[in-house]
DNA sequence: TAGATTGTTAATCGATTAACAATC
DNA sequence: TAGATTGTTAATCGATTAACAATC
């Protein structure tokens, strides 16, 4: 979970939402953007687009702004989506099963080859493109298909000792949808999401 | 979406973490924490815990740390969410349906009391205690029920319509999992989940 | 050429951390 | 009392913004 050498995460963690809104922007038949209008569409300002792109090499042109297909070839490359990451999916219950059938994830680097679970009433069922497993199998359907990345939708009370599992098997990678902090070695990216955390933080602010 | 008086929203982002963690704590019989403990729990260092604290008020005891159950408390004051927010879910898709059957709002200061499809064939099914509506009831709904929070799950075409129509009816936080960027006035907030972005901010440091 | 926009530097702004007096 | 931990101040650190020369 450590960046030791150059690129602060901040940074890191806006590239992602560059990559989404020139996603659209292609598709919306755009074939040139400027940091200006980028900014715009997503209220940040341009001076940081700039900076940030400005950490990886230099992808624009004076006066005239980004090709927008070049800059998005471009930030796949830097956040490695220009390729397919193999993934399992732990716990079939509704976000285990709305994650195993969401088609959103191949288009954008990403696909769900494992789905696990516990309850011998789930395991043997279809969810999209996968039979649920038995999670006896996790470590040797892990090592054996080279993941790096999976996704946890387990009880909280089960979470931390699948991550353990998890990461012995080889993972580096967790989305972790059960709402606890997990512990985990310094080599170990975790990303959580938890959407009472981000009502909460809105509520705040309701009068 | 602003924050203008005192406050950092980075701060407000951090108290339902505090939250979640004191929860966990209670839950494990733990009465007395420190800022120390807290922190190391969550990999966050204790001078930042007193400092966001500080901004609140006074919770501890010098010598002894704080008590669990009144910092919970006092932290659900701040967060608003020491009553029951009604929300509404629009998308009756298969994360509408895992955010309908989620078990865990109720606990933690929230309750779906509508879920929205314009899909004939998912209107009238019963998804948890909800029965899914047809979204043309969606302004009236939202007005009766003095409904302030929506969840979105709606493709990502839709998005920005849903939450124009959302807006106009009186919602004010919208927690959207539509993978685009939702333009809306200053007075509303938005939070953001696409588990894509997530995962992409993840492979960037993977070898 | 005139206008526009980049990439970068320097200045500003804000957040985090270290340190410590107060005090339980 | 001795030990521990708070709340707060001041110092440090890092991120954002403003501004502009370079140049398409």
């Amino acid at each position: 979970m450590a960046s030791p050498p150059g690129i602060p995460d901040i940074v890191i963690g806006r590239l992602p939402i560059y990559l989404r809104a020139l996603t659209q922007m292609l598709q919306q038949g755009h074939t040139i953007t400027s940091s200006h209008e980028l900014g715009q569409r997503l209220g940040i300002s341009s001076a940081q687009i700039r900076k940030d792109l400005s950490h990886f090499g230099e992808f624009g042109k004076q006066g005239t702004g980004y090709q927008v297909d070049h800059l998005l070839n471009q930030l796949k490359g830097i956040l490695q989506v220009d390729r397919e990451w193999p993934m399992v999916v732990v716990g079939a219950g509704d976000l285990g099963r709305a994650l195993a059938h969401y088609r959103g994830f191949v288009a954008r680097g990403f696909r769900v080859v494992g789905v696990f679970d516990t309850d011998p009433a789930k395991v043997g069922t279809v969810q999209g493109e996968n039979t649920v497993r038995d999670i006896d199998g996790l470590e040797d359907f892990i090592r054996q298909n080279g993941v790096r990345i999976a996704m946890l939708a387990v009880p909280a009370e089960a979470a931390q000792a699948v991550a353990d599992r998890l990461i012995v098997a080889g993972v580096r990678a967790i989305l972790n949808y059960a709402p606890i902090t997990l512990a985990t070695p310094a080599n170990v990216h975790v990303q959580y999401i938890d959407p009472v955390m981000h009502l909460q933080r809105m509520t705040y602010y309701l009068d």
